[in-house]
DNA sequence: CCAATCAATGCAATCGTTTGCACAAACGTA
DNA sequence: TACGTTTGTGCAAACGATTGCATTGATTGG
């Protein structure tokens, strides 16, 4: 089917050597002749060749391709992230081969195990979290690696992500300004690394304005919108409930306002609500969310570089980037007087 | 590093072929005694072998991946199609790399041509549209392919996709139904399969209920949200503006959201808005917007069940799929009374 | 006892590229 | 003339896995 560097040798009576220099090298370096070069390209014209990157990855030991691993490829959020870095990779001339893991670690390990069996120059991976054995595997065996988003503190590898712990400060105490006391927060998947540090971030902001912290207002497990759906559901039928809800992924805050629509409550007048992530819609939700932005193309041309830097210098001391994250107030929070929390509490 | 056959051979005595038998092989048919196969395992587990697969597709011809192409992985439609996808693919042994064209042919053409060289099994493509020689090409060698969503008429090709001249007739309808007869539409990409089918339905749906096509009223030119920004402020400067908008897209369908609110404009009272497309988030939107959903998942289902199929009997005949759209009755169409009309016109 | 069968394994070619080394012819130089 | 250089090209060995075709020693049937 498709021809070979062979068929093209024999067709012009060359060796499959010169074919070769005359198609991929830097043919000068040969010193091949203008009429062989000439002979030779018009045959691969003619024949259709392809090169073959199986055989060439296996020869050079080296595949320009990079391997990406996301949670949630349909959650915006990622999808951004994957397009944006795409385009950085792209530009070095690297392919790159996505796997979604669906917030699974078992699916994260198995998509670490075939990555590595093709060979891939390099990985970025935004982790599940919750684990990271064999991530460490990888930099152990010196594959180039890049933790984003997602990362692990207690994990010497290159990595760049938001601080997520400054992103909920900036949230909650949004809140707490205009009058809120009684938070929830709506979690994702405990144990990871996103989760954590902005569940952190909750807290802390609370303790800093002198607001006890009622357990019974941290809920959910999971990033998907239907554990916020279901989460506000259960919080709305507290008797005492919040009057703010702060969610830890954009997909959550999608389930929190379908489940408020459903029980007639109205953001902000009944209920405020701020998430982290920021993706392109949120502005014509209604209502418009206030919300936390990550600075995803920053991220990825981050990302994409350290990846190259430690391609190219593979001892290099590992680095850890925070980026900053940025509050984008919209029309999803009211302010709160204390009156209004009196006669609402009263009401229930 | 990551060692061979040929390290765990020196290792256990044995020969590389046995080997490869124990590890790959249904090792019975070759009979390789229990102790053997012990010892090559173990020593396989010590050794930490991982099967080189640019190796194994170079000899066997056949790599098990699939290649994607889509024109835009951040558009919700088409990261939900490739998760849904992946999903399929993953069920047959398969593992996929993702291309994003960003709605550009000559980038869509150079996908194809990695691809190819890539060796990979098949290719799953949502086209730009546009121009299909390059996927006539692949046809013609051979590789085994379907169209999905974005597909040719006049390519003999497998496909599958909404049937969209119908589901612009739903819209529409819906639309006239409701008293409308100024009905805008703002277009995707022209010369796209699937924006000229769409176009085409909203101009029977205008013909079959007697209403005159006013060319300045069809409008736009690509499907991103920018377009469908510009061209809604465009057209609400318009001295008889259009009593409903009706969107090729659902990122067009949020930059009309856009412009409204920045207009003042209220969705459904000043204006009504139907869009093709109907990815999760619609229902959230302010207003939830009434629009055409596909049926991603069949739709998946299909292609990758077609694609099987393909890779099997390369030459069955050729199938075209339509699959029914549906109407989705939300909150963005307002009744338009004759009286209505007419106010709103003196009002201007 | 000899031939046929079988169990268990090894040999070596092959997939398509790349590249260090060798080599012949032509050229320059002293 | 003799020798070093340059030019233009080919040889052959990798890269790592698969597999048809031996091969060997043991077993079985007649």
């Amino acid at each position: 089917m498709s021809s070979t560097l062979k068929d093209i040798a024999n067709k012009t009576g060359v060796s499959v050597s010169t074919v070769s220099r005359v198609l991929h090298d830097n043919s000068k370096k040969y010193k091949i002749s203008d009429e062989t070069q000439e002979r030779v390209k018009k045959a691969a014209k003619e024949l259709g060749y392809r090169i073959n990157t199986l055989a060439r990855g296996l020869r050079l030991q080296k595949t320009y391709e990079i391997g990406l691993i996301v949670p949630d490829i349909a959650n915006p959020f990622f999808s951004a992230m994957i397009k944006s870095l795409a385009g950085e990779l792209r530009k070095g001339g690297y392919n790159f081969i996505v796997y979604d893991t669906d917030e699974d670690i078992s699916i994260e390990k198995s998509a670490v195990k075939s990555l590595m069996e093709k060979r891939v120059d390099g990985m970025i991976i935004a982790s599940v979290g919750q684990e990271f054995s064999h991530i460490q595997k990888l930099r152990d065996a010196n594959v180039p690696i890049v933790m984003i988003d997602r990362c692990f503190d207690s994990l010497d590898i290159d990595s760049v992500s938001v601080d997520n712990v400054k992103g909920s400060l900036f949230a909650v105490n949004h809140l707490i300004k205009e009058g809120h006391t009684r938070i929830a927060f709506i979690q994702g998947l405990p144990g990871t690394y996103a989760n954590e540090t902005r569940l952190q971030g909750y807290k802390q902001a609370l303790n800093d304005a002198g607001i006890g912290i009622d357990e019974h207002l941290i809920v959910g497990d999971d990033f998907r919108s239907l554990n916020g759906y279901l989460e506000t559901k259960h919080l709305l039928k507290n008797p005492v409930p919040p009057t703010a809800i702060f969610t830890a992924g954009d997909l959550i805050a999608l389930g929190a306002l379908e489940a408020c629509r459903e029980h007639g409550i109205r953001i902000p007048s009944d209920l405020s609500l701020v998430t982290f992530d920021d993706p392109v819609f949120t502005s014509y939700l209604s209502p418009a969310l206030t919300a936390i932005e990550q600075p995803i193309q920053k991220m990825t041309e981050m990302a994409v570089a350290m990846l190259y830097r430690r391609m190219r210098n593979p001892d290099d001391e590992r680095r850890k980037i925070l980026l900053e994250p940025k509050l984008n107030v919209r029309s999803s929070v009211t302010r709160l007087t204390t009156l209004t929390t009196i006669t609402r509490i009263t009401n229930q």
